[in-house]
DNA sequence: CGTTACTGTGTATCGCATACGCGGTACTGC
DNA sequence: GCAGTACCGCGTATGCGATACACAGTAACG
């Protein structure tokens, strides 16, 4: 018989615990001055601000105004409140698509709200993701996700599988877009000028290089130099719903 | 006209040209002691044995012989070196498969090959990518990729963004994997205790809650707590294949 | 043989995460 | 009321990280 109280299930990890809102303060000590939500809010404000490079435990504090001793009051290391900096970025899932909306279009709204998610802030995309989701936000999307596969008819693993598939490729891409970008602020030049820079160098590099004819013959249609209208977001959109042909053939397949 | 040598082609990155062999030593000062790929040899030597966290310049000098500033002298930066590493890492492309072999087999040979190496080295998946392929294993990486492509009929663009999508999943799919793994070393247990004290720990925050009847769901089919005969290496063909499919799919539709 | 460019290295700076201990504070049980 | 106690915010200290810089030695060049 435990005499804790139910929030005090055995050792789930502080953080955790923190970010669901369970474990409450025994109002012993003096009245606390910040907040958990306040301090990720500075630490969302220093990283959307200067970058995750800046994103120091005294800039935090500085942010909050408090000293950097202060936080460690709240988050158990630097490590958790950059979990919990996700956990905020991330935010609600979007609410259920219109009932009678296919499975594939759901799906595919779902990712396009997550890339929204990362287009607003792409300097969290450095942040090192851990272990498996388990902050509130994060399983809620992750809820919102496995709702909009109901469809489907895959069975438990599967859905897991496919659900990661498409979180892996919002990911992945939203960094390669926001790579893109970030070149092309530093350099000061437009985006077409880092794609003609990267032509140049690939030319540059493999010229007169019989090891390379495939990538010679991609530099010559010109893709670098003359860049069609495609945006970022149409080449994301495009391998979306590659991939959504792909779940099509599985679900085809009954699973 | 230009007095330099060839090799000195207007501006390339420091670091791309020594990758590639350029830039060739004034024969000046004294004679060098160490070599780039001593160093970067030396980089993967303390990566592989204690990780990225542990692969700090000091360290690496150490492992070679020198003092920290020495390595200076050979990579600008510890960007630049890991950089470098990356590259030592991914080695030499696959060979061109057996003639006569399907584009669809091509490719998720090819895939396999990423994942092995990733496989090898899970710690390197920690090291931020920066810019797009530009070293010579990647770049002859990327062009075996498109040269098993050859048979799909796609144009230019839409071949670089296909293979985009496989290497991302190869990618993706490695890092979960390669957390999971490093999750049940640190934990000292099995893998399967991994999953099952997942399990417990989602039952635990969405106990009683309505908010998250999917999950509860995902949790009474008990694939935390039995998982199946699948390994993640299945997993990981499962999501080839699918994305595989979707490639197909693109192909019939021509292009 | 001086000049010069390059070598490896020691020292120094600065920023970082974080352990530790202090003086103060507000609730607890009496 | 009042002592005890657990917690607050903070200053200080430690140790490690990347890297700027200056130095003394060395080898090719003129």
């Amino acid at each position: 018989m435990r005499e804790r109280n139910e929030s005090d299930e055995g050792g789930l990890p502080e953080t955790v615990e923190l970010a669901w809102g369970l474990r409450e303060r025994p109002g012993k000590g003096p009245r606390r001055t910040l907040s958990l939500k306040g301090i990720v809010e500075a630490a969302v404000a220093v990283g959307a601000a200067e970058g995750l490079d800046a994103l120091s435990m005294s800039r935090v504090a500085r942010e909050a105004g408090a000293s950097t001793m202060a936080l460690y009051r709240y988050v158990a290391s630097k490590n958790d409140l950059l979990a919990l900096v996700l956990d905020e970025l991330l935010g609600e899932p979007p609410g259920p698509p219109d009932p009678g909306t296919g499975w594939r279009e759901a799906l595919r709204d779902y990712a396009m709200a997550l890339r929204e998610v990362t287009r607003r802030h792409p300097w969290a995309l450095r942040i090192p993701v851990t272990g498996p989701p388990a902050m509130p936000n994060n399983v809620a999307w992750m809820e919102a996700g496995l709702r909009r596969m109901r469809g489907m008819g895959l069975d438990a693993g599967t859905r897991l599988s496919v659900l990661m598939q498409v979180t892996g490729y919002v990911r992945y891409q939203s960094t390669l877009i926001a790579d893109l970008e970030s070149a092309y602020r530093a350099a000061g030049t437009s985006d077409r000028q880092v794609a003609i820079d990267y032509g140049n160098l690939l030319a540059a590099l493999t010229a007169d290089d019989r090891r390379f004819p495939e990538i010679r013959a991609l530099l010559e249609s010109k893709i670098f130099a003359e860049p069609g209208d495609d945006t970022p977001e149409d080449d994301f959109a495009f391998g979306l719903d590659c991939l959504l042909d792909g779940l099509e053939a599985l679900v085809r397949r009954g699973g």
